[in-house]
DNA sequence: GAGCAAATTTAGGCATATCTAAATTATAAA
DNA sequence: TTTATAATTTAGATATGCCTAAATTTGCTC
């Protein structure tokens, strides 16, 4: 069985991997989750003893098999649980990291399984993001981040790939919601920012934001 | 803010002072959470420092106005989630227990008011135990233990006051349910064990069963 | 009211998960 | 290839929440 904070650092480890089983640096890890790289050093060794994670002094450390798994698990039951605040409690999507946080954590095969049935089974959360099904697989899909998207070409928002309150907050404001058409109209060389128009307005956002948005072609 | 640990002792407390503010006695605390009555001494002394419990040394502790009130919270979340895992995940009620005791320290007055709208407001769960409303407040209700019913009289089953799994698999197997016709038939002087009718079919069962019971005059 | 048994508290430890500061290893630049 | 800087690990503390064993208080019985 595995505790509430070394879910979070499998979690961590997971995201920073960009969800593969590559190596990730112990201040990454660290960086994430706000903590100190010493205790990050210490986790990790308990996080080896239960062959979550495999680990090479000084080297790094990437999810094991099991731990690969796990950490998908929790992932899975953060969206589902965001899913289930959206579409069924009226919260908005700005408003559902923090309790999915706390709900992510809840113990109980049966009870994710029933909630995936009575929300339908979604494929994506209300970020856009995938849903992995029981197994651990993600379901296909063809959107690829603002910032690889090429010019002049029609898409559609899929979803961000952050939800953090800040930038979702920010997203309303400038009326970018998944499903706008998007078409980026111009890259500044400078700081990498685009001009774009949503649903035909014009607008400017920062690298940082396009990063985070996942379009696909129309 | 209160912890996990904090909050099953307040839990406890109230549970043992039957929802009053009583005083209750340390051992009585330690028996109910499993745990030694040393443990019980140190976590009074930080539910005092928070004051969230009256505490006299070698007395007793009772639960001041905040702590009854945050007592009855926890109280409220976990019978909504019971409610929530029958009524919408169809799970059956001696399967909710377990994971209602996760559910209900999840911190979100937003997502328990939702859920409550969500459910319709209900004033039982699916023991048929009262749910407190936002203010801490029980609905009105006649219903008293089994054990406290009087001879020959029609009452029906309105609840139970345990919702262990144990006790639960055994009413199923003698198709006693909330809303069933009961009527004592006789009551053993020796054990105070109980002769009755449930929906017009004889069965016998243990003064301890009786107790849990809540039943209503028809 | 004295003495005893039960209840309660205190004292001293243990495990988890964190921290700061110091020591060690890796790596990139000269 | 040496060296210095950055990354990482170790050592030694702290806070929470639990334990056992010993000391203390309460309250009942005679």
């Amino acid at each position: 069985m595995t505790t509430l904070a070394e879910e979070n650092y499998l979690k961590a480890i997971l995201k920073i991997s960009d969800y593969t089983s590559d190596i990730v640096a112990t201040n990454a890890i660290a960086k994430e989750l706000d903590t100190k790289a010493s205790s990050v050093t210490e986790m990790i060794k308990k996080l080896t003893d239960k062959n979550l994670v495999i680990y090479q002094k000084y080297k790094g450390v990437s999810l094991s098999k099991k731990g690969f798994k796990t950490a998908i698990d929790i992932v899975r039951k953060h969206r589902i649980w965001e899913s289930f605040l959206v579409s069924k409690l009226a919260f908005e999507w700005n408003e559902v990291h923090d309790v999915a946080e706390q709900l992510e954590h809840v113990k109980s095969q049966q009870l994710i399984n029933a909630l995936d049935d009575f929300l339908g089974n979604p494929k994506n959360d209300p970020h856009g993001e995938p849903i992995p099904d029981k197994n651990g697989n993600f379901p296909s899909s063809s959107s690829i981040p603002l910032d690889q998207f090429p010019l002049n070409i029609d898409g559609k928002v899929m979803g961000v790939t952050n939800d953090s309150k800040s930038l979702l907050k920010y997203l309303d404001s400038i009326s970018l919601s998944i499903g706008c058409n998007l078409r980026i109209v111009r890259t500044i060389e400078f700081d990498n920012s685009l001009e774009i128009r949503i649903n035909n307005t014009p607008t400017h956002i920062s690298h940082k934001v396009a990063k985070n948005l996942l379009i696909k072609e129309l």
